[in-house]
Parts: C-alpha cells; structure tokens; sequence
RNA sequence: CGCGGUGUGGAGCAGCUAGGUAGCUCGUCGGGCUCAUAACCCGAAGGUCGUUGGUUCAAAUCCAGCCGCCGCAACCA
C-alpha cells in the first residue's frame, strides 16, 4: 500500500425515501475520484452512508407502524443495492445508528461541553413539530403560526444545549474567502454575506422533542440534534473518539467532501466550526455541485419526474449512466437531465464514438489477420501525430481529476476517441488490406488502434469499470496492460497481440421510440404520484389537525368576501402580491404570497374571500389588512374564489 | 437601492482574471469513404457576443446605467 493516501466522502443520505437519480449524482462521482485515484496508487478511503434520526424517521416508521430501526433498514438496502448495481465501490458505509458512531458522537458532544463550546441554553421561542424547526420570534408571525407550514406552533420554552459559533467566524470567513476549500469558490461571497457577516448565531444541537436519536450522555432528556450527529461521520467513520481501530490519524483530514449545493451551508461554515473546537485540521476541499435538472425542472417527488435511477440502468446499462451523470456535471452549476440529452450523448459519444472504434478496429484485425496480428511492422506518416495525441491524454485527465473537474476529464478522453477514428480515415487499413505488400503496414495501423483503445479504456475504467473489462477483453489486454503508468506508454500490448470479437459495447438507442417509451413511464409515475398523494397525505392531515376549538373561537375570525379592484407586484419580493379590494366598507390593501402562482391580471376582478379582523402588519413595508383565503395544493396554492353574484363585504361563515 | 451568479450562431457551453482574426459539442446542409453499431472522415451555412453609454488606436473581454433569467437571504398574515 502506499502511504499517500485520500480520503473522500459522500453526505450520509436521509432514508426517509428511497434513492433517486440525486443521490447517484454525487455518489457515482465520488466513486470515479475514488476509483481514479487508487489507479494512481493512493491509499483510497472512499466513506458513504446514511443519516438515520430525526423526527421525520420516527413519525414516518409510526405510519407504517414499525420501529424506526426496521424503517430504515429497509431504505437502507436499497441505498445499497443501488451502489451495488450502479457498481459504486466504496470502501466504508456508515449509518448513524452504528454503535461505534453513536459513541463518537456521544464524546464529542461530551467534549464540546467540557470546552465550553457548548452550553445549556433556553429556547424562547416556538416550535414547530412537523417542520422540525424553532422559529425566533422575529421569524414567527402574528397568529402564532410556523411560518414554512402555516401550522399551529407550541411555545416551547425548553432547554436545549447551544454550539457556539461566533468565536470561529473570522477563521471560517478567512477559508471561504483565502483558501480553496470551496470548489467552486463563486460561492463563497454569497455565504460570507448572508451569514457570516450579519453574525454568526448559535446553533441548536440538541433536542428534547423527539426520542429517536443519540442521547446526551450527561442529560438524558436531550437526543443530539442533526449537525453534530450527521457531520461527525466523517471522522466517526475513522475510529475518532471510538473503539473502532484508529484508522483517523492516518486519513484525516479528509481530501474531499462532495455535496450538493442544498447542504454546501452546513459543510461550509457549521463542519469547520465543529473541527476547530475540536482542534482538528480542516477537510481540504469541499466540492459542491448543482442539481439535475429535468427537462429544465427541479426534480421533485410530488411531480412524479423522478428519474428511477433503476429503471435507466436497466435499459441502457448502469455505465451509460454513470457517464452522462458524469459527463454532464460540472461543479457548482446545475445539470440538466433530459431523456433527449441523455439519449444524445449516449448515442454519440459511447455508441459512436468509442463502441464503434472498438468494434471496427477488432473486425478488421479479425477480417485481416483471422484476430491474431503479425509481427511485421511498417510505420505510416500519421502514427507520430496519434501517438502524441492519445500519450498527452493523461496529463489532461491527471490535471482536470486534481481539481475534480470529472467533465473536462472526460472531455479530454473523448478527444482522443475522435482522434484514433480520424487516424483510421487517414491510414485507409480497408485499403492496405487489398494488397499483401501492404500487410506490414496494415498490422502498424491495427497495432496503434489498440494501443489508442487501450490507453483510452484504462484511462476511462475509473468512470465506467463495468464495461472496461470487456473492451480490454475484445483488444487482448490483460489487466497489467492498462496500470496507471501503463496509460503514458505506447507498446505495451504483445506484437502478437490477439483479439476477442464481442458483442456490441453501447448499442445505439432508436430516439424517437425511446423517449416515447419513456415519457409513458414518466406519465405512469406522476399518475403513481397523484394517486399516493391520496393515499398517504389524507391521513397525515388527519393527525396533524389543529386543537379543537369551539363556536365562539370561531366566531371571532370574520371571514368576508372582496372584490379586487386592482393588483401588483411587490417590488422586492418575489412572492407578494398587493391587491385594493373592494370590501364593502370603504376598500382596503392586503398583501398576499401568492406571485409565483398568480398574476396581477388573473386577479383582478375577481371576487375573493378574506379574514377581515385579522391585525395589520406590514410586508415588505407595504401595509396588509387582512388575508386572502387560499388552499394549499403540491405545487402551490389556489385562491378561492366566491360567484359573481354574491355582493362584496358579505360575511362567510 | 439586501447579496451573488448569469445573458455568446437552432440547443448546450468555452473565451472575459493579464483588451487586438469569436471557439467547442450536438443539430442542419453539402461532399468523401465502406473497416464499423445507417456508424466514420472532410467541408459549409449560421452570431451587430442582452441593451445603452463611456475608456481606448482597438472591447465579448475594462467601467457605469438599464433589462431578462437563476440562486441565496428575507418573506408567503
């Protein structure tokens, strides 16, 4: 083993659904870095796992009326099985609920407290169950009520242990902004000013809401809230600060952390906080990337798109998968995920390009040579320029793999494909073949064909290890041919090399009919969707009623109906929309979110109901008197309109 | 006036830090070839580089204003 060594992590993934196309994004590319780098001769150590507490376990396994333990080992499979058949080669899979993470984690907290980082503090504030969260009373609004969910909030004046943060804040702003922690950086300014600069608060870390979790040690009332117990996997996964075998002073810090960009906040500014109480040294690079888009849209569960990363992998192999993903991600930006564009490429780079260089160049040694080359040789004209070509490729690859930029490595790569195609237009081996004086000549040309493939294929191996075995199968390499300091070298395979028809590497894909399949499995899903909603929200609504209340307190909210006389756009906001309405009394302004699903003209005119008692506030420094009646729905809200011919201020009740 | 990013041929992007012939991939069109998965190779068309103004001998590239899109923060009474 060699005594460099790497070590890069995935996030531990949330089990609270199974995974999706998401989660192969990062993994998948973790495991190429992985992959590239044991190649190269590190001492890889390649972490994945799972984050399994919180309240959203404990309540979802109660729904399905099983511990939330047995919840999560299910979800937990197929996490696995996807890495598995996505051919993810990691190393060390930690889920929270292992005992040895448990005792780390229980010590650091310990330690934390023992530093004075971490202090029992009270909450004030109010609580929101379902969402999980605090809400500071500036956060809260006037009815009390959770301001993500719009639901009843209890005052929860319990005690609660605090992280300090304020005292790294310098330390933290300085890595974000002088150092290359952040891949990319672009985003450093933005964390800098939304949350360092307006000041550092202190984070919650434990809870007494919920049992499910790891207990404080000394305060059985608290289980430690997500942040210390997710983040410490990292170095949990080590043996730090438990009985493990300590493996951390040999891989700490870690080289690579890769997330996406929803939970860059918590890996840029929180992780570090907790590293430097604790007096350790700094992960190196945090590498963020944007999320798969698809056709332009967020995915989103709800929505029924979804890509089953399964039911790809199933149609086109799980290497044409790990390609495009990886092909098409760059750091810090989002990717589109089409079945257009993924089709595209798999047709144009796998099928045409490398499936087709592979075959033509194997069936015309075979065709030629009956397989087996002879070991006469005559150089042509064209082989310096190949060469020189397909023996740079790796510098490229090596210098786009240091800065994990997978895209501009494969980029590379595929240049080369393109090159060794031109180099069979140039040498014309279907001419050589005619001639038996050419036969020397020919077997020169082949012999460079394999070489380019067999630089090429090993070079791709850490991106797609399942099919790479296959194309060094048809060229008759063995697997010392394609070693890492095998890739900068020509000649390496036998003179006699023989060659191994095979069945076709990436079979071209008919477009039209596959997308037409396609979005029939994606209309099934977002049917599937619908019909789940129905399922399970309803009886999730259920639970989740707010406290009877009796006549009277209903009477005290006067509903009314108004008319809207006119509508805007709230400057600055993107959200609000501020209506006059004619309310029967004399008009009345009232602002209300709904801009992202209304228009001003689709308003106006229209008779709506509204809380007419309700106490004014100001948004956005435009005054609201009163509320407009809405219903939540998945994706947004409807407002409730009342007929045309009920009169403006009349009351609902 | 909250913060940041972005706007380049039909699509997706590079170029912008250190100004000087606008480049790549896919698509389209024309040609070549036949070893190969109707694949491969060559060539062409197509862009006033969001907009306005400024600096300069010269700006996609620097500066200022404006417009559009995206993200973060705020916020959905």
């Amino acid at each position: 083993m060699s005594d460099k060594t790497f070590y890069i992590t995935t996030p531990i993934y949330y089990p609270s659904g199974n995974p999706h196309i998401g989660h192969c994004y990062t993994t998948v590319a973790c495991d190429s870095i992985a992959r590239y780098k044991r190649m190269q001769g590190y001492d890889v150590r390649f972490l994945t796992g799972t984050d399994e507490h919180g309240l959203k376990i404990e309540q979802k396994a109660k729904e399905k009326g099983v511990t939330p333990k047995e919840y999560v080992d299910e979800i937990v499979g197929t996490f696995k099985k996807l890495w598995k058949y996505m051919n993810v080669d990691y190393d060390q899979f930690i889920r929270t609920t292992d005992d040895y993470h448990v005792e780390s984690v229980q010590k650091i907290f310990k330690k934390l407290y023992d530093k004075g980082y971490i202090y029992k503090g009270e909450y004030s504030g109010k609580y929101c169950t379902p969402c999980e969260s605090f809400w500071t009373d500036s956060q809260l609004d006037e009815n009390g009520c959770c301001p993500e969910c719009h639901r009843e909030v209890t005052f929860a004046k319990e005690e609660s242990y605090f992280f300090k943060m304020s005292p790294f804040a310098d330390r933290i702003e300085k890595l974000l902004t002088e150092t290359d922690y952040l891949q990319p950086k672009t985003r450093a300014t933005e964390l800098v000013n939304n949350f360092i600069k307006p000041g550092l608060e202190d984070l919650c870390v434990s809870r007494t809401t919920f049992k499910w979790g790891i207990p404080v040690t000394f305060d059985d009332k608290h289980v430690v809230y997500v942040w210390i117990d997710a983040l410490s996997n990292y170095i949990s996964a080590l043996g730090y600060e438990n009985s493990r075998p300590d493996e951390f002073s040999k891989y700490w810090p870690a080289d690579v952390h890769m997330v996406a960009k929803d939970i860059m906040r918590f890996h840029a500014i929180i992780w570090p906080a907790m590293l430097m109480a604790l007096d350790l040294p700094l992960p190196k690079h945090l590498a963020v990337h944007g999320w798969i888009t698809f056709n332009g849209e967020k995915m989103s569960k709800s929505l029924g798109n979804v890509v089953d990363p399964f039911v790809l992998g199933e149609r086109y192999g799980c290497d044409a998968i790990r390609y495009h993903i990886l092909r098409e991600m760059a750091l810090g930006a989002d990717s589109s995920f089409s079945n257009e564009i993924m089709i595209n490429r798999i047709n144009s780079d796998l099928a045409n390009g490398l499936g087709n260089l592979v075959s033509r160049t194997v069936a015309m040694a075979d065709k030629y040579f009956g397989g087996t080359l002879p070991t006469e040789r005559e150089s042509t004209d064209f082989d310096e320029d190949l060469k020189s070509v397909v023996i740079n490729t790796i510098k490229e690859v090596d210098e786009a793999m240091n800065q994990n930029k997978i895209k501009q490595a494969l980029e590379s790569i595929f240049k080369t494909v393109d090159r060794a195609n031109k180099y069979i237009d140039e040498t014309e081996p279907w001419k050589l073949g005619k001639v038996p004086e050419y036969k020397a000549k020919l077997a020169n040309v082949l012999y460079n064909l394999l070489e380019s493939i067999r630089i090429i294929s090993g070079l791709l191996s850490p991106f797609m290890p399942s099919t790479m075995p296959e194309v060094w199968n048809q060229i008759g390499a063995v697997p010392e041919n394609v070693t890492y300091d095998k890739l900068s070298v020509f000649g390496v395979l036998p003179e006699n090399v023989s060659v191994h028809k095979g069945a076709i590497l990436f079979p071209r894909i008919d477009v039209e009919k596959e997308i037409e399949e396609l979005n029939n499995i994606i209309k099934q899903n977002m049917e599937k969707a619908k019909s789940n909603l129905s399922e399970s929200e309803k009886p999730v609504e259920k639970i989740e009623l707010a406290p009877e209340i009796t006549i009277d307190d209903f009477a005290k909210i006067e509903i009314r109906v108004g008319k809207v006389l006119s509508c805007e756009k709230v400057k600055k906001s993107k959200k609000l929309l501020c209506l006059q309405l004619d309310d029967g009394m004399g008009g009345r302004q009232v602002v209300s979110g709904i801009a992202q699903y209304y228009k001003p003209e689709d308003l106006i005119g229209k008779k709506v109901q509204f809380i007419a008692n309700l106490k004014p506030v100001k948004l956005c420094g435009m005054e609201s008197n009163g509320m407009i009646c809405a219903v939540d729905v998945p994706d947004g809200c409807k407002v409730i309109f009342v007929d045309d011919d009920v009169p403006v201020g009349s009351k609902i009740r």
